[in-house]
DNA sequence: GGAATGACTGTCAGATCTGACAGTGGCAGG
DNA sequence: CCTGCCACTGTCAGATCTGACAGTCATTCC
């Protein structure tokens, strides 16, 4: 479907290891005009202590700066992924609210950049950015590269959450019977297992048996917890 | 950002009522080259017996008789947004899984057509649809246009989200105190009452209190239902 | 000052869940 | 036929939750 990249797709997807991928989105980033680009994602679980993973090309001295100064907490362009689906520029009144932040990021070489979200069916979050030294960004190139933008996010994360979600998110890999999907499903609209029991017709203690197998399979504490990663993660479907 | 829209897109924004933003968006639908586009839209709640509304300009015939065969349940373009955020061409490959469902779809005119899923962090999953009945989809119109597809996807999402959520998932409109979102997200993670109490440094009888207000105000019949609902809905970041 | 609100705390009975015990019956593969 | 595997069921003690009772304290608004 796009003969552009289509080489490069086909290494991305068969590529197993984080960083030779970032590498090639890298490289694609810069075929698309940009000498930097960055690729971060959120996993749905642990919902306490979330992490962000983060992959860039950035100088090394912003980087560190970044980490030390934990930027990601407040950095827009990541408060915004996680509010909003569209594509965004970066601009003085993005960053508006963090001035400093947006001073040095410039200082930097940072000046021009554009990132995207991208989300999937298993709950996890994803942004891809590019950004530039020089060259400000007109609507004209905004329009022409934003499709190609918009496929290489999504692309960067199919190739990355391959990756990372076995590493990040073990609960992610855990396939349920049919019977569990139906218990822990019920089980997640807030039924008692008595309830259940009665809906699907089978005896209280099977309920709970099957209950049981689906907190030891997401390795959660209590039922509470399994329905909620089976629910983030997309498993009642 | 895209002045080729800019006014459409400023009243879709602005229009509150759903059949009036699918008016709009059909006719962005014809100035992109297609006689017919559908939007459809599956908020995260209920989780059992969850719902699909879908809005579309298909021949009366066809969209009765989609409707009549609950064709919603096998259509392999709902299928596939159910699990890729990628867009997706109509194809033979696409629809190998229901041949006959294809064919119909053929007849009434439906020939060559182009699906968007999108994602939000509310957990509302939405798909735009552009079709035609002549005039096959190239590769080279394909990356013209995909660009304008993506953004008018992520449009027609927010604005019909916007109204419909109010309407279809009134949970999702509840604001949590930071100390509710703290005990629920806790609970979420599978912490017992006696645990968030030691942890938030309250009594157990206070941490209760707060979960039975999450409770009642995302109309849930137990703690479980809450933090599910709470969870899927993206309140707890 | 008084009213309203919200965060917080205590007690208790009955419902529900959790984790351990111990099984049955069907089905596929060696 | 035997073994392993899976779906299913029963019982029980102790932990936990739920829904009702009844309050304190600090802040905000009129």
């Amino acid at each position: 479907m796009k003969p552009w990249q289509d080489d490069q797709l086909q290494a991305l997807l068969h590529e197993d290891n984080e960083h030779r991928i970032f590498d090639r989105l890298a490289d694609l980033g810069r075929r698309l005009g940009f000498e930097y680009c960055a690729y971060g994602v959120r996993p749905p679980l642990p919902l306490t202590r979330q992490r962000i993973v983060m992959f860039n090309n950035y100088p090394p001295a912003w980087q560190q700066r970044y980490a030390r100064e934990n930027y990601l907490a407040i950095d827009p362009t990541v408060l915004h992924a996680l509010r909003s689906p569209l594509p965004v520029v970066w601009s003085d009144q993005l960053f508006s609210g963090e001035p400093p932040f947006w001073e040095e990021a410039r200082l930097h070489g940072l000046r021009y950049g554009w990132a995207q979200p991208c989300r999937d069916a298993a709950g996890t979050l994803g942004m891809f950015t590019v950004a530039r030294s020089q060259e400000a960004l007109g609507d004209q190139e905004l329009q022409e590269k934003s499709f190609r933008l918009s496929w290489l996010t999504q692309m960067a994360h199919i190739a990355m959450t391959r990756i990372l979600t076995r590493k990040m998110v073990p609960e992610a890999n855990v396939r349920l019977s049919a019977r569990e999907i139906s218990v822990i499903r019920w089980t997640a609209d807030g039924k008692t297992t008595a309830e259940i029991s009665e809906i699907m017709g089978l005896s209280v203690r099977t309920v709970t048996f099957h209950i049981g197998n689906v907190v030891r399979k997401l390795n959660a504490s209590n039922k509470t917890a399994a329905a909620v990663r089976a629910a983030v993660l997309g498993l009642l479907h």
